[in-house]
DNA sequence: GATGAATGAGAGTTCATTCAT
DNA sequence: TATGAATGAACTCTCATTCAT
């Protein structure tokens, strides 16, 4: 288990680096915030950078864990997709600083940190991918691209929860998932087009 | 009409703000691509801040332009979504540099800006829903949630369009948005669910 | 020629590095000395290790060039020797702050510069054996090992000149070179041992 | 007599101090280096700066010693200076870590030191000069200067020894030795300058 | 006595901004 | 207008020293 005082680190850094962004925020201010002295932070991180890559791998990994062991249950896809969204949403909504490194992680830049973020992001795709495969094959699922529908349902994660919740501030309820999946099912458009 | 020197100044910052992220870049160096002296980007701009604002502004305006132009056309809203997308597309290749920051721009937290984008933003959604929300009356759409809509429509642009360019670096086709509408159009799950 | 602004803070930096040793000496302080502000410093040297680098070599070389010049005149070893000593004296009378730097220099760990030092030492050195060789071989000089000679010429150089300025904190006169160099001639101690 | 753990701290502390320099020595290798916790060294000595003291203290008096003792045989001086060197090249050759230090201890800047280091200086110098003096009465030296024969005889010491041990590596042999004196001896230049 | 985690003052360096030319 | 040398506030990181255990 991590350290106690390295948690507490990461827990402020977390909430600084989210409220301000990388280049805003100050060793100072994190250190204020977990109450430690600035030097303190030196003795468990190696630098600011080092920091915030092992706070964003920490925040990514909760983040994934909560949905890949939903998916890893054993249920119809359906289901597993709706009770994924159900949990993300309490998730995010728990961690609302960090929300919007998650959703934004594809865009970081720092190397080392990007080579992780994008492996990490690829099993889960590679992962949401076969569960659409499987599903096309057991009939579940409308035959078609299903890396293509791995990335509309990502899609609805981002647009329908996630900047839901950190740009309108708002929780959406199951209700609100029903519907997003209905129209995944029933489709939007009229086939006369 | 803007003068010469300060779009110079524009489209260098949109290259290098693009590249390096707003912390990253020096004034130094955007005044070097732009060819003109480190004390003459204060002539046009007020600060670092003032020009990474009007940057942000212009692209994000050419960007919605393109996109609201073709929401303003006299077609089937199905067309115009088609039509739309493809037309993203070509923006977005053509303008890979700013695309990073398009498809973040709902992030951005630099304050000023952050309010002028959500305006910004919300028009475009507000225009899009009542797309939704007319071309459900006339029948061409399933009845539903016109908001909910438009965000999973949004989803798909992001995903399907945008990190497909920016992260995977590739240009997607009009076989690749046809099946993302017709995906939409007849679903994905099949409705026993 | 050097900058105007730059010989200001070489100079400054003599001084105070001179005064209080490489580590003690704060950039802010050679600035100060220097009469200019602490950025510009960096404006002409990369950082305090290049400037102590920079100071250093200007002034050994400063050094070294009195000492040369007087070498390649045309007159006997021991008058050489003598006018040598005698500009010497000069040199380290006028610029005592950097003496200590001088006649220490052998000693310096700075990797870059510690091969310049002992670049510029050794090619003394072989000039000043190769004017033993040469009296030598005229007469002028008893028969023996001439690279001896130079070690026991620089020992006197350094105990009976330098260190006689810089902790003695007097001034040699011409009489002091003219008995060191007559006991060199005359040896010191009889032959009976 | 000393503590046991002191003489560890401070024997850890002269190999680390003349590898390193002062400021360039972090008490935490210096703890790490004699094998106690960093704490601990603060319970022997007051500060780095005192370590550094008694440390200096300590090799300083070593090495006086060593020429001291030999002075003060019942020998003609020409054999005490020979016997004198010899045991000053096994010396320097087992310490060569602080030879460095020795030899350029007449410059220390720290106060405190200096002082005591000057005093240590002037009672060698003085002792070396009225050995010459003695010399000179009893006809084993030629008449002259007594003290500038003590500089001329350091300056062999450091440049024919010292340097040769700390800066070419080299360990100098009982021929040298002898040459040199001879050097002194016989003299360098012939009388006809 | 002994430890080593914690502290925080202090230094080198960067870079947006200014201003004399 | 246009320039770019000069400025100095502000930041990251280090490490001697302390002190609770």
């Amino acid at each position: 288990m991590l350290n106690i005082k390295k948690r507490q680190i990461i827990k402020a850094a977390t909430q600084v680096f989210a409220e301000k962004g990388y280049h805003d925020t100050k060793i100072d201010e994190i250190a204020r915030e977990a109450d430690v002295a600035k030097g303190s932070v030196y003795l468990y991180f190696q630098s600011k950078e080092d920091l915030f890559i092992e706070m964003m791998k920490d925040g990514v990994k909760r983040y994934k864990d909560v949905k890949i062991s939903v998916l890893e249950q054993d249920l119809p896809l359906y289901q597993k997709l709706k009770k994924m969204l159900i949990e993300e949403i309490e998730f995010l909504w728990d961690n609302q600083q960090v929300a919007r490194f998650l959703l934004t992680s594809d865009i970081v830049t720092q190397d080392t940190l990007y080579n992780w973020l994008l492996k990490v992001r690829n099993t889960f795709i590679e992962k949401l991918t076969s569960e659409f495969d499987k599903a096309i094959e057991t009939g579940d699922v409308i035959a078609g691209d299903s890396s293509l529908y791995t990335r509309i349902f990502r899609g609805v994660e981002h647009q329908v929860i996630g900047y839901y919740i950190i740009i309108d501030g708002k929780k959406p309820n199951e209700e609100m998932i029903d519907k997003a999946l209905a129209a995944l099912t029933k489709g939007i458009f009229k086939e006369n087009n």
